[in-house]
DNA sequence: AGAAAACATTTTATGTTTAAAATGTTCGCA
DNA sequence: TGCGAACATTTTAAACATAAAATGTTTTCT
């Protein structure tokens, strides 16, 4: 092992035993917030309507676009692999909630909706998801809310152009 | 149906069909956020490292542990099941990355730590995981770092706190 | 000491998620 | 026209996650 070696070695052993890089806290804080939120509402809604969250979220995705939404689409909104939006999607008419229809000039893809039975449905989880929501945020003052707002919105814009 | 149960529902349709309510777009927000970066990091991790997020995490948490930790501590700061843990635990065990040591004066617990090899391995991913995470923080200055850390923190003691 | 409760972990069954391969469709272009 | 590339989706196999039951250990109480 050359001397430059062993100094790199040492120089990683400080770094790792010093305190962790800012960047690093602020991921892990970051983390631990979202999956304290998620699994508090993922437990919530499998307590009170028996369904998933991923489900959920299918959903919601739909209720904000009425017109309908292909497979691809679903798949980019939710940040999940197509064959996910697939098996999601699968349970979901099976359920009669949704429906997939197929695009009359481009059969690759289907228009997936909610059937009206789906609306009524998610409207009814959506006001108690909602107030799970607004209770966990609680704390937060509007001028909180509104500065946490734009620091995310920073961030996100920040990791979209550090793509490589 | 009742007038009430009619003026309800209408409730919830403006509710629906308005803007949605702050607190539910910060959450999507950070849902977004956190989503984005964990997505990038899996992605470059199994590129360059072969490993998976969950056995990266699982490493991390010992390496800050040097004394070792119990497979229940690794379950509550990885904040996933206790059987989660003991699948991930055999996977590691098996590639000699870390070893399971019977506690001497307490027989139900097993002391977890990395083994040498699982050191050098994870202090190369490690040098490698803080810069992908700097660079997607990069944007943000040092003073926005500050900001959002401090906000984050008050979040997580509200959602916290909110524990039913 | 002995029974019961609490504890730490593993096992089992079920379900979710991902990456990659497979299938079928559309488009561009010679 | 017909071939090949790009596209949208589904299927498949492996990893991951959870809840609940099972196993073995420790503590507590009488």
């Amino acid at each position: 092992m050359s001397n430059g070696k062993v100094r790199e070695a040492l120089d990683h052993e400080s770094r790792l035993q010093g305190e962790d890089h800012q960047s690093i806290r602020l991921w892990l804080r970051l983390l631990t917030c979202t999956n304290m939120i998620e699994q508090r509402l993922r437990a919530r809604l499998r307590e009170e309507f028996s369904i998933t969250l991923p489900r959920f979220d299918f959903m919601a995705q739909l209720e904000r676009s009425p017109k309908g939404l292909t497979m691809g689409e679903l798949s980019q909104r939710m940040m999940v692999s197509g064959g996910n939006v697939s098996g999601i999607a699968n349970q979901l008419v099976s359920e009669g909630l949704i429906n997939r229809t197929p695009v009359p000039d481009n059969r690759r893809t289907f228009c997936v909706k909610l059937t009206p039975k789906g609306r009524r449905r998610f409207a009814d989880m959506a006001i108690a998801h909602e107030a799970w929501v607004v209770e966990m945020m609680g704390d937060l003052s509007p001028d909180e809310h509104h500065q946490i707002m734009a620091l995310l919105t920073r961030l996100k814009a920040g990791v979209t152009d550090s793509e490589s």
